[in-house]
RNA sequence: CGCGGGGUAGAGCAGUCCGGUAGCUUGCCAGGCUCAUAACCUGAAGGUCGGAGGUUCAAAUCCUCCCCCCGCAA
């Protein structure tokens, strides 16, 4: 089949590669390079990259909402579009272009977490489980059709980083296998619907006044991105890693309960902290941090 | 020229401003001690101070160039 693909991160990539295994990708629609790393050298997006190894032709229009750009894709006379995490809204115009429309790859079990953060979301509530979705896109916010779905435990290990690799290899299985199986669309349930919004770097602060079960999960669902931190004094601390301790506390939240980083939280909750970077340093175990550095029992981190 | 931190013993750090014997904590090894603790005591090993030039009687420290790691920002 000749397939456009849209999209930009890692999942897409991964995606894009399987499909132009199998299939005739005519052309990759992606985010234009942007500033990035340390020198704010343009930097193509993954798809971008990816889709110049494979010799696949690449656009990076701003929008898709010109009447230009709408009549370049629809030039292509694609049999089907398919989109992962593309980061633009697609016209009524685009969606219809391609002979079959297009699919979307979306990493939960749809009808929860629509939208952009699908994976950290699903992390953060405490789900026993999330997916891929593959669905036929309509105009509204992931509100298509089903195709085909796949799951994926969540288990205390699982960071957005290891569950999004996971997805990644899943999603480009299941999109392979609908392009091949084409199988009936089913309606998405009308009960079950949640939205995921985007994750703010805010969100990345460590608020102490929040369960120790709710901020140790915030540390898996913000790693690799944004990383949730606290401020010592005006050190930033970032945190990979901790564990919910057992023990109960009537301390302030914040405040620092022994001299190996457990921390009083919210309800009388306690963590501690087991894997950090201090800003410039490694990450490392608190292990290796406490040899040559302490936050001393008593310190009141601010919430 | 986006802003900034760092590279010193296996690990984590101090020392660099102000040049003069290579330090701390921890780990490892040996021995002792304890009902017990991330236990405690004693002793020992372990370093081309990221690299190359330069200045100097003398450089981890001052000057020049280079390599590598990382935080912010996006």
């Amino acid at each position: 089949m000749k397939v456009v693909f849209m999209g930009t991160p890692d999942i897409a990539a991964t995606v894009l590669k399987a499909i132009a295994a199998k299939h005739e990708v005519i052309c990759a629609y992606t985010q234009p390079p942007r500033p990035a790393g340390k020198g704010l050298k343009l930097s193509p997006s993954a798809v971008q990259i990816t889709a110049e190894q494979l010799g696949i032709p690449v656009r990076c229009p701003i929008s898709l909402r010109k009447p230009e750009v709408q009549a370049e894709f629809a030039a292509l006379k694609a049999d089907i579009g398919v989109v992962c995490a593309y980061g633009l809204i697609l016209p009524q115009a685009v969606l219809d272009a391609p002979r079959l429309g297009c699919l979307n790859v979306h990493a939960s079990l749809l009808p929860r977490w629509r939208g952009a953060a699908p994976i950290q979301r699903a992390i953060q509530a405490g789900d026993a489980e999330s997916g891929i979705t593959i669905m036929q896109m309509d105009a509204g916010l992931d509100t298509g059709d089903m195709l085909l779905k796949g799951v994926v435990p969540i288990t205390p290990d699982t960071t957005a980083g290891n569950l999004h690799d996971q997805l990644a290899v899943l999603g480009a299985d299941l999109m392979l296998k609908t392009l091949a199986e084409m199988p009936s669309p089913t309606p998405q349930p009308t009960d079950g619907i949640t939205y995921a919004d985007k994750i703010r770097k805010e969100e990345a602060l460590i608020d102490w006044t929040k369960s120790a079960m709710q901020i140790e999960r915030d540390i898996r669902a913000f790693n690799p991105f944004p990383i949730a931190y606290f401020m010592h004094g005006s050190e930033r601390i970032r945190v990979f890693g901790a564990e919910v301790e057992p023990t109960r506390t009537d301390a302030v939240p914040g405040t620092v309960l022994d001299d190996r980083l457990l921390i009083a939280c919210g309800g009388g909750t306690a963590l501690r902290l087991t894997v950090l970077q201090r800003a410039g340093k490694k990450i490392m175990p608190a292990e290796d941090l406490l040899k040559g550095w302490t936050l001393p029992k008593g310190t009141r981190l601010a919430v």
